[in-house]
DNA sequence: ACGCCCGTCAACCGGTCGGTGGACGGGCGC
DNA sequence: GCGCCCGTCCACCGACCGGTTGACGGGCGT
């Protein structure tokens, strides 16, 4: 029997999987949450095989749930399988929830059966990834040195709320040139030529 | 006893919605679908009193859908009465699905209680809005005017791409002037005074 | 028929941006 | 202790952008 703990903060979409996955005669529902911080506690409580976690929560958010979960007590035998649920497969959390530890990541979208698979799969050790989202990842990992450093999504933050370069430097108390150098890095890492598109990049991976 | 047709393209959300609802000893729940065209073709068949209506979805998106249902015969009866059910209340489509017809509009996140009542006052002929969009709904009712024209949206969508005025002519075989013409224009309509912040407050009211 | 809005274009100016080519100090890993 | 990356700063230039003023034709409503 796969214990099975559901972390949504949508009650509609707890309920739908709750339904969707008790009927199935190896899988055990055995407790819901709403947020990440009933989920750390609840997967301390209950001790469940597996946990599915929705991403953007209140209070906590998948990823740090997920991290905080799989980050306790190791000595006490199995930690949980956490399998990543989300709507958008250009959710800029991807990377973020697989490097917390996250077994696997699966979209809303998809269909029962493949669900109850990849809950069994999870169970298993196995890592399950929707397809779209395994394509996103390989082509982020293989440019993950391309990230902006924090100081440079700083800087591309602020553009992205149309302030100039003068600006952004009394914001961030340094002077217009740091700013200009800052963007102008950021280009490189982003493959664009101008701060317009440079945010729109930016958005589109979820890094601002 | 209220008919109610399920319109959602995830699996998760149907089942949730279908658990949820039918329990109810005054709803029944006659049909589901999974994207505008096949709600469009359900409605005209099971006549549902309301039609629970998700607006992002493939093949024909919520707002569509809910044209083509209130546009049907308008000899034979009563139309169904049509609540759009989102993720977000900063959705750019609100307004659109408003324009449309749609008698109500709640969010993914509403309670299961606030959501049978919800259907419940539908199917009298109420308005329900959810608390959140309703207050977007009179500030943007309210700075109606202000929206870009065609024209001007279009500009915009390829200057979020990074083009420069030049290259937006170019792309639209208009000259560079007219180009800076539709932008500055666009700037006044939402209140900023460069791209880069034009860009993003139009990509945040999902008008582009 | 008239006005109004939309879309189109031109010329001009000042300011900002994109890019180059440096420079320096601090923190971190080996 | 040495390199390397990050964050900071300067000066300069050409290109582009933001803003103004003014103009013209077409479609739509009254």
């Amino acid at each position: 029997m796969i214990r099975v703990l559901v972390v949504d903060d949508h009650p509609v979409v707890r309920s739908g999987l709750v339904g969707m996955l008790s009927v199935e005669p190896d899988l055990d529902v055995v407790g819901e949450a709403a947020n990440g911080a009933e989920a750390v506690t609840l997967a301390a409580e209950l001790a469940p095989d597996v946990v599915l976690m929705d991403l953007r929560m209140p209070v906590l958010d998948g990823v740090a749930a997920t991290a905080a979960i799989l980050a306790g007590d190791r000595t006490r035998g199995v930690r949980p399988r956490v399998v990543v649920l989300t709507t958008y497969d250009t959710d800029g959390d991807i990377l973020r929830a697989v490097e917390a530890g996250a077994t696997g990541y699966l979209l809303k979208d998809t269909p029962r059966a493949d669900l109850v698979a990849g809950v069994q799969a999870a169970a298993r050790g196995e890592t399950v990834l929707a397809p779209s989202v395994a394509t996103r990842l390989v082509s982020t990992v293989r440019t993950v040195a391309e990230r902006p450093t924090a100081r440079e999504t700083q800087v591309l933050t602020l553009v992205a709320r149309g302030l100039s370069n003068v600006e952004v430097g009394r914001e961030l108390y340094i002077a217009e040139a740091t700013v200009k150098t800052h963007l102008i890095r950021a280009f490189a890492k982003l493959g664009v030529t101008d701060r317009t598109a440079a945010v729109t990049v930016a958005r589109e991976r979820g890094w601002i």
